[in-house]
DNA sequence: GGCAATATTTCGTTTAACGAAATGCTGCAT
DNA sequence: ATGCAGCATTTCGTTAAACGAAATATTGCC
């Protein structure tokens, strides 16, 4: 289902029209594959076929989308301003990440010198176990889950320094739940140093975090300590973006909207230091 | 497959983050159908949930397929064409503008002199707070949701003219918000005059500008103000090349009249002045 | 008229979608 | 504390759809 994106996004990317052949090539699928997706695409309207050549381009149905998608773009700019506003104090690449499942997901992320190619990176996931901002989110929880989350390991090596057998990382999230503040130094990417802080809900829930990193010659975690103010300043920012909500909410139905504000898991009170 | 796309749509549609309930009522399909469909969807990047809320929005991926669609539409020729008129009867650089998040985006460009240098500029980016067109899409936004994109200010500074304070653009937003017309004279290029009129879609709401430029000795704002009417005629053209609104998808539900109404809050009708 | 290049169909296999119903959470009210 | 209500999530047997190698049809071109 998600192959259908992938043959949306390269007819989207190109500049004319393309035939199927160019695209199976591009998207690296079987032809008859490709063929049947765009069947599919262009019965609902989201590609249209250039009537001389037999070549796909945009279709209408696509065209509305984009539009009500960019209508919509400043309510979910609020986060990214506060994270370019952050690049420009600490001068180094920062990003607002999530928990999915056993993963870290980047929700967005800004760059420090190109300020164009932003939506690049977002939406790509990293590993729990080895990155600032996963290790802060499993330090949030209670040590039987993380196990049960991770499994018992030896974890997924990527550099040398990452740490792969469950004692370990215990004891790294025990130190991570009492500072508050997860930090990764080439745990993932060799010569990467990452600082993360925890983003928190109304509830004290850490539900996300906001992480700086930079390549290691430039960036020491000791340097890095220094923008911690920074940083926990952006993070109670975005705090502030997901507690109320973006719009009120129409009367709609008399089911429960006025539950916005929700939950609060016996499980996973913060834990952490607010240091 | 399509199923997807209609839930997509519906996501995309929606003003705020929506439930799975209200996802499921709205499309029509079976909640765990509409629960695996957004499992994928997240997976893909396409949505994402909100932090704390489990309320599913429009994700890094779908803004950034959104962006492309809009730069390389089937219109897009239309479009240039549109512009290029405009050009000769204005004698000026002209350009095309969609808002994407906290920035202004150029669509489309064609300048007086050299016809050719138009997919160069196309899809770069300049801020809002000191363009024409960006002024003109904040004014459409009321003032704390301004402040909440643009944060408290100061903002940064180009040129001397630029207006770094929340309280001093707020000011100008209410003017152009009452005019319709967006004005820059030298705040973000030294020495640049800008005007910038508004686009609207068949709901009347603003969703791109059409704006002309030049040097400051050559153009001025009242010798701009000439052109007005075409400016706007162009945008009046422009406003058809832009997409209807997503149609809804029949629910397969009891065509509920009290039941599910959504209804659109009567306050996103164009707040600008039609001058 | 024939040759390439490209588009489309066939078909048996495999996989994933499907949705009714059951279960699990969470927060609010009693 | 307890239970209830609303919502999210999972289960599971069924069924339909995706899959892609290979064969076939179409088109454009010389």
């Amino acid at each position: 289902m998600l192959k259908a994106f992938g043959v949306l996004e390269q007819v989207a990317r190109a500049e004319a029209p393309l035939s199927l052949d160019e695209l199976t090539q591009q998207c690296g699928l079987p032809k008859p594959t490709v063929y049947r997706i765009l069947g599919l695409l262009q019965r609902g309207g989201l590609v249209q076929r250039e009537p001389a050549a037999k070549r796909y381009c945009i279709g209408a149905r696509l065209s509305q989308l984009a539009l009500e998608v960019m209508l919509r773009s400043p309510q979910r700019a609020r986060r990214h301003a506060i994270l370019q506003q952050l690049v420009e104090e600490v001068g180094e690449t920062c990003n607002f990440t999530m928990q999915d499942g056993n993963e870290v997901v980047y929700i967005d992320r800004v760059e420090t010198s190109s300020p164009v190619r932003l939506l690049m990176e977002s939406g790509s996931r990293v590993p729990l176990h080895c990155t600032a901002s996963g290790k802060l989110f499993l330090s949030q929880l209670p040590e039987h889950k993380v196990a049960g989350l991770l499994g018992a390991g030896p974890y997924p090596r990527y550099t040398a320094r990452t740490i792969t057998e469950m004692a370990a990382l215990q004891k790294e999230l025990r130190r991570i739940r009492a500072e508050g503040i997860g930090t990764d130094v080439g745990e993932y990417l060799e010569g990467s140093v990452c600082l993360a802080v925890p983003v928190t809900d109304e509830q004290g829930r850490v539900c996300a975090t906001v992480a700086m990193h930079g390549p290691a010659p430039r960036v020491t975690l000791k340097k890095a300590m220094d923008f911690l103010p920074a940083l926990r300043r952006a993070a109670v920012a975005m705090g502030a973006t997901i507690g109320a909500p973006i719009t009120p909410r129409g009367p709609a139905t008399a089911s429960g909207v006025g539950a916005v504000g929700k939950k609060l898991p016996a499980r996973s009170r913060s834990r952490i230091a607010q240091s």
